[in-house]
DNA sequence: TGAAGAAACGTAAACGTTTGCAGGCCCTTT
DNA sequence: AAAGGGCCTGCAAACGTTTACGTTTCTTCA
């Protein structure tokens, strides 16, 4: 278990351990013909490097923390997959760190970070709430917010454009006939409050009476929205098309539909918003609003190595453009 | 940026830095008003602490490594959820690292971790050659490997008891009529033997026959599936359900059957095997075999924290049993 | 009252690197 | 031949902790 170190190699090679150390970091202060030897016999010791050791003196870590609600939640595992790639390639990890369940978590994880040295942190807010909580680190370590949108809060993050991405989808129900159309979802954070804007841009823009029909769980998902679907469709169902404001809605109300035997899209048209993995299965083929989640994990990587690398100060907030996903759960209405 | 020390805590309390870190490291070599004054003052001036000085004079980080192919594989999602609940609950943080996109950066990722001094590394292999490859730093650092069967391999592992999972899902079809079962899927890794081992010993004990459609992709995804079950199907079906040897396989089938109009389960009955998340989907409605997921992260995180906390020497290869879960896939033959 | 022992706190070494500074050698130049 | 200048390499400090050991003060009991 003991592993080698600098020293050990430095003795076996007759030179101090300082230029064993430049050997290794591709310092140009040491002969080519001693780098060689040394690397050679680096390599056969198994000399690995101790990234503690040298994370000390540097004060740097090399290392990004990423926050997340549950990563087990098919967005966030994708959002993270890019992220990892995206990190690893310009030589960091990424240390992972769920915020779940509440926001208490949340502060708690990140003064963790904090005190693990973590480079820079990269977080998926759990809410606009978050924002409020975190104040007091935000001067402390560079930080990028992913996915939610912070509206105009002087701190870098990237995100979509909700309202366009629901304008869009309505854009399309509209083509295809629909003059009836229910926005179904939550309404209370600023990326649901953002879909539900682009909702009534829509209606106005296209003179549609705009109908909701309220979530007020805390969060999507196919349980929630298939309870919800359950209430709304024992009421008479007096419109053509539901835009859910995400896709594990959509599923949930798809489930209620198949249930009480409305067909989709034969009776009722159906979208979604963000495009996960689900959406596209065979059998479930949800039309949907896709956010481009690789691009998103990039752009948030790329903006934080800016802030840590070039000390970068100021803050940008970049908005990505959502795309129309067409599937099978939209038709032309009769 | 500049964060503070100790020393800066120890100097405004008027004592030496030694009482300030016994204040904290809950150390009883301390008097209590001594300590409360100092926790206060830690609390006032914002004091963190620096991991890294930490773990480097404690040789221990808290910190293990988590070595998955591809984290957005919902199956590697959900094992890293547990896993990072499990570990965090006893005070350790995960290091996550994709070992995409073959085995060699899956090496590369080990050493890294070795030198990033992780006190103990939860891989989730590739293949059965991984364990070759990472022979050599096995005796270096605590390590367990996760969801694949090593067989009898020298080294602690937690995996599933695959073939009883495949004789479950055969029983099952066998007491619903089926006499014609085809098996599709990998046979390559230890994992997909077993499986296939499993379909043998039923059709052995029930006096069937077996018969085969072998993928030879080296990763079992829904495209995959798909298109070796278009081709599959161009021939004709003479058996009446198809056991899948894995979900994503499953669903890949679910789609070229949908194509060409072949009804599941009215024509044709279907098995999965792992329970995704996405075989409990509403239209999806998989019958599958359960890998039980969560008690397989949080079995191996203790198994790794027994070896790093305690130094447990020997091995373990703890295999737990899947359960046959009953939706809607599967149906009485006529 | 005095000695022994415990409790509280300070001193300093150690962990394994990186890096500024200084020194030594050799080569060039005048 | 002497001086100057590069190129290598070594020395030692520094990074922020933990902890063994030593010292001082306080308690306690004979």
């Amino acid at each position: 278990m003991k592993s080698v170190t600098l020293k050990d190699v430095a003795k076996a090679a007759g030179v101090s351990y300082a230029t064993v150390s430049r050997a290794l970091s591709g310092s140009n202060q040491i002969g080519k013909d001693t780098r060689e030897r040394i690397v050679r016999l680096c390599d056969e010791m198994g000399y690995t490097g101790n990234y503690v050791a040298r994370s000390m003196v540097r004060k740097k870590t090399d290392l990004i923390g990423l926050v997340v609600p549950a990563i087990e939640n098919e967005f966030m595992s994708q959002l993270a997959y890019y992220a990892e790639m995206s990190a690893r390639s310009r030589g960091y990890n990424i240390m992972l760190c769920d915020s779940e369940p509440d926001l208490r978590q949340e502060e708690k994880v990140v003064k963790l970070l904090l005190g693990r040295m973590v480079d820079g942190i990269l977080i998926v807010p759990q809410s606009p709430a978050t924002y409020e909580k975190l104040g007091s680190y935000l001067d402390q370590i560079p930080m990028v917010f992913l996915s939610e949108n912070l509206r105009d809060q002087p701190q870098s993050y990237v995100s979509v454009d909700n309202s366009r991405g629901t304008y869009l989808g309505m854009e399309h129900l509209y083509s295809l006939g629909h003059r009836n159309i229910l926005y179904f979802g939550r309404r209370d954070s600023t990326t649901h409050q953002l879909r539900a804007e682009g909702y009534l841009q829509a209606c106005r823009k296209f003179g549609l009476e705009p109908r909701f029909c309220n979530s007020d769980f805390p969060r999507s998902s196919i349980e929630n929205g298939y309870h919800l679907a359950r209430e709304l469709f024992s009421k008479p169902v007096d419109y053509t098309a539901i835009f859910a404001s995400t896709d594990s809605n959509a599923l949930g109300i798809m489930k209620a539909a198949d249930e009480i035997g409305l067909r989709i899209p034969e009776d009722i048209s159906l979208i979604g918003f963000d495009d996960i993995p689900s959406a596209a299965l065979p059998r479930i083929d949800l039309t949907t609003i896709q956010q481009p989640k690789k691009g998103m994990a990039v752009q948030a990587v790329e903006m934080l190595l800016d802030k840590i690398e070039n000390g970068t100060q100021g803050y940008i907030h970049q908005i990505l453009l959502p795309a129309l996903v067409q599937r099978g759960t939209c038709r032309q209405v009769r």
